[in-house]
DNA sequence: TTGGAAAGTCAACAAGACTGACATAAAATG
DNA sequence: CATTTTATGTCAGTCTTGTTGACTTTCCAA
């Protein structure tokens, strides 16, 4: 037998504050969780193709991600950032610096920490894949509209776990 | 420099149709793709917690979690669903099935096919995981409001693959 | 100066993805 | 009826990426 869904559109109401809690019946946080799994998929799949081929993973693409967006920034935030172990972002890290993408300096103030910057060829290789990534959440963007834009953001960030949200919060300063 | 989101109520404009392209600066969608990013990882951390004190990892949820919703689903149909290879799938089943929590029943009409359901085990478990996940996104759907929340499925779709599309729209009116 | 803490590295192992090859049973087709 | 195709399962091997444990180097404070 069939559901009778509240449907999508059940949610033009009148008032943005929640009152309507129709749409969180089981069914409809279920269809959130599918579209969380079914999208992050997408989200991944085009850096994905082009990692494959140069014997990469999704794990050398976040440490691009992050080290280009903070350049400088040592090992321990690093991997404080991508919520791995130390040993763990070691073993992609090692083999980024062995093909000359990210370079390694020794801190400045402390000499134990390492300082993590993007080589040119490095900083060329995270362009391609951030803009492969980028390209999609254009168009997904461009799809559903600024108002939808903002609830996406608005959502995923009350999604993540609070230290976490913290820190991206703190990080929506920050320039590039 | 700090950013100027649009701001979630600032968006009554007369066209959704994405006239305003200042969102779509490489700096708005780099935090889209952060916010992608560390929401998944708070989207897959309950139910983890869950998972590993059973030594049971997030495949295993994946799998209770689509036969919970289409019991009687085929192992092809979930491979395809799922996106990983049937050796991959099989290695999850097997212990699945060993340990009581997943059924594996000939299938009727063809008897090449084998239909998979939850035992009443397999399906205690399956509450458990999705009540945690659906306990999350309750949260942050309740933070964020309906509104948001429309906007966030119309973002989330638009970024699936588009084969993957179709069969999460089709999904949505399948019955349980 | 010495001992602990912190940052990073090396080694070994496990989960879970992949490919490729092969087996079996059932259905479909000529 | 013989052959081919389909659905599933299995074995073996590889890769990425996570883990823990043990170790070195460096800093800092008692």
């Amino acid at each position: 037998m069939t559901i009778d869904r509240p449907g999508p559109q059940g949610m033009n109401d009148t008032s943005a504050s929640g009152e309507n809690l129709l749409f969180l019946t089981d069914e409809q946080l279920r269809k959130g969780i599918e579209a969380m799994f079914f999208a992050y998929r997408g989200f991944t799949a085009d850096p994905d193709r082009i990692l494959s081929e140069l014997a990469y993973g999704r794990a050398h693409h976040r440490a691009l991600h992050f080290i280009n967006r903070s350049p400088g920034l040592t090992v321990n935030t690093l991997l404080t950032v991508l919520g791995v172990t130390k040993q763990s972002l070691n073993r992609v890290l090692r083999t980024l610096i062995e093909d000359g993408l990210v370079e390694s300096r020794v801190g400045r103030k402390d000499r134990r920490e390492r300082q993590l910057y993007l080589t040119a060829k490095g900083g060329e290789l995270e362009r391609q894949l951030s803009e492969a990534q980028r390209a999609r959440m254009r168009a997904a963007y461009r799809m559903a509209g600024p108002q939808a834009v903002a609830g996406f953001r608005q959502v995923l960030e009350a999604m993540m776990d609070e230290q976490i949200r913290a820190q991206y919060l703190s990080l929506k300063e920050v320039r590039i």
